[in-house]
DNA sequence: TTAATATGTGTCAAAAATACACATTTTAGT
DNA sequence: ACTAAAATGTGTATTTTTGACACATATTAA
C-alpha cells in the first residue's frame, strides 16, 4: 500500500514518462477440458460493448494491485467456481498487444491456459451462465483477437501433450486406457495403433493398476488406472520427458 | 490515427473503465550471441533513477501507437545498429508482472529475445556505449527482475535448441563442425560424443558441405558447412523435429 | 624433430519405434 | 436363445535410432 502511494508521487513528478501510464491490462483465459470424447474451451457471451453479444473467452481487467497470475486465478475462480482448480495446469501463454485490438484503447492482453477436469455440475451452470463449452475444432468467430489468443493455446497444449503429462489433468482421477488414448489423439489430431500405444504408456511405468473394471455403454468392461503423481514428480526433477 | 482518437474520447466517457488504463508497458530484449566459445547476453548499464548505475537488459516503453513487435523490433535495431538484425531469430517470452516489480509505477514488461550474429564490430560499440556482453553463466545482479527475465530466456533457448535449427542464427553462415558441437553443448549445458554428434547432424541431411576449409589455430585445417535453409523450410511446413 | 592440439572417421549392441491380427467379453436386437 | 455389433486386451518381428567406444592424420609451436 505504502509502495503504491510512494509510486504515484513519483509518476507525477516524472513528466517525460507520464504518458506511457495509460495502458490497460487485461487476461484471458483458455480453459480446456475433456467431456470422454472431445476436447472443449470454455467461452461466453459478452454483455456489454463493444462486441455486445459476442462470445469471447472469458477475461478481466487487471487492477493496480493484482499481479498477472493473481489475475488469472480470480478469473478461473470466478468462471467455474464449482470445479476444483487448485491442482489444475494453468501457465501463461504470451501477451497479445497489436495497436487497435480493443476499441475502448490500448489494452495488451495477457493470455492464459488452463486445463480441468470438467464436472457434470459445470456442464449445467455453463449454460445457465451464458456460457459454452466448445469443442476444440469448432471454435466460433469471436470479440477482438481472442481466436489468434486460441489458436496459440492450442498449439502450446499440443507441445506440452508431447512433453509432460498434461493429459491427466483432463482426466477423472481414474481412467481408462481408451480415455487416455481418445485424448491424446484428439490433442496431438493424430491416431496411434492401440498396441503401441498401450506399450508406450506402460513403458513410462507411471501408471497405476486399480484392479477395477467400469463397464463401458457396449462391450468387455474396462480396466482403471491412476496416473502416479509422486513417482512423476521425482523423475521429472532430471528433466525427464514424457510421451510422444 | 483516427481510430486512436475514437477510442480516447470513449474511454472519457466510460468513467467505470477509466482507472484501468493507468498501467505503463515495458520491453525487455534477450539478445543472445556466440562468440566461438560461449553463449553471450547483452547487458548495458542504465543511466537513470530507479537503479541508477545497475547492469539491465535493453528495455523500452511501449509508446501508445506501437505494437509489442514493433517495440521490440526498434529496440533490437537501436541497440545493436551494426548487426544484420533481418534474418535473426526473435520470438516473445512472457510477460512479467509483479505489482511492485518497477518502482516507478505498475508496469508491466513484456520480455522477448533473440538470437543474432555477432560481428567484431558490436563487440567494440558495446563496450563504447556502456554494454557488456555477459557470458551466458556469469549473469551479474540486474536491475528490476531482469534476472529472472533471462533465466526464462536461457531455459527457452534450451528448448528451442532441442527442437528447431536456431543455434545456426548464433553462427556464422559457414562455420565447422566444431563449433556447431561446442554451440550445442553450451547451450544444452552437455557434452557429445563427436562421431555421434555428427553422425545425427548429417543424418538430418540439412547442412550444405561447401568444399572449403578454414585454419583453426591448432591442429588439422576444418571443413565448412552451411545451413540449408530452403530444405529446413520445406520439412518444417510438415512438423518436424530438429536433432537431440 | 618432437610434443601438443585439433580434425575426422566406423562398428557393434541396446533401446525405441513401428507395423500388424485376433480372441474375448458384453450389449442390443431379433 | 442366438446373432451381430462394439468394445477391450494382448505379442512378435522388423526397422530405426541411440549410445558407447579408439585411433590415424594434419598442423603448429617450441
Amino acid at each position: 500500500m505504502q509502495a503504491h502511494i510512494y509510486t504515484y508521487r513519483y509518476i507525477m513528478t516524472r513528466e517525460d514518462i507520464k504518458d506511457y501510464f495509460n495502458v490497460a491490462i487485461s487476461v484471458s483465459m483458455v480453459i480446456f477440458a475433456f467431456d470422454g470424447e472431445k476436447l472443449r474451451i470454455l467461452i461466453q457471451r459478452r454483455d456489454e460493448d463493444p462486441f455486445n453479444g459476442a462470445w469471447q473467452l472469458p477475461s478481466r481487467f487487471v487492477r493496480p494491485n493484482e499481479s498477472l497470475e493473481l489475475n488469472a486465478k480470480m478469473l478461473l475462480e470466478e468462471t467455474i467456481p464449482m470445479t476444483e482448480t487448485i491442482d489444475s495446469y494453468s501457465e501463461q501463454l504470451n501477451a497479445f498487444g497489436k495497436v487497435y485490438r480493443n476499441p475502448l484503447g490500448r489494452v495488451v492482453n495477457v493470455g492464459f491456459y488452463c486445463i480441468v477436469k470438467m464436472t457434470d455440475e459445470d456442464r449445467r451452470m455453463a449454460e445457465q451462465k451464458g456460457m459454452m463449452w466448445a469443442a476444440y475444432t469448432e471454435i466460433p468467430d469471436l470479440a477482438f483477437d481472442h481466436n489468434e489468443i486460441i489458436d496459440y493455446a492450442k498449439q502450446r497444449l499440443k507441445r506440452r501433450f508431447k512433453r509432460r503429462p498434461v493429459g491427466f489433468s483432463l482426466l477423472p482421477k481414474e481412467f481408462t486406457l481408451t480415455q487416455l488414448q481418445i485424448l491424446y489423439e484428439g490433442a496431438l489430431n493424430k491416431k496411434f495403433d492401440k498396441r503401441n500405444f498401450r506399450k508406450k504408456v506402460f513403458n513410462s511405468a507411471l501408471l497405476i493398476d486399480l484392479d477395477k473394471t467400469i463397464e463401458t455403454s457396449y462391450g468387455k468392461v474396462s480396466k482403471l488406472y491412476r496416473f502416479d503423481e509422486d513417482k512423476y514428480e521425482k523423475m521429472s526433477l532430471k528433466g525427464y520427458d514424457f510421451l510422444f
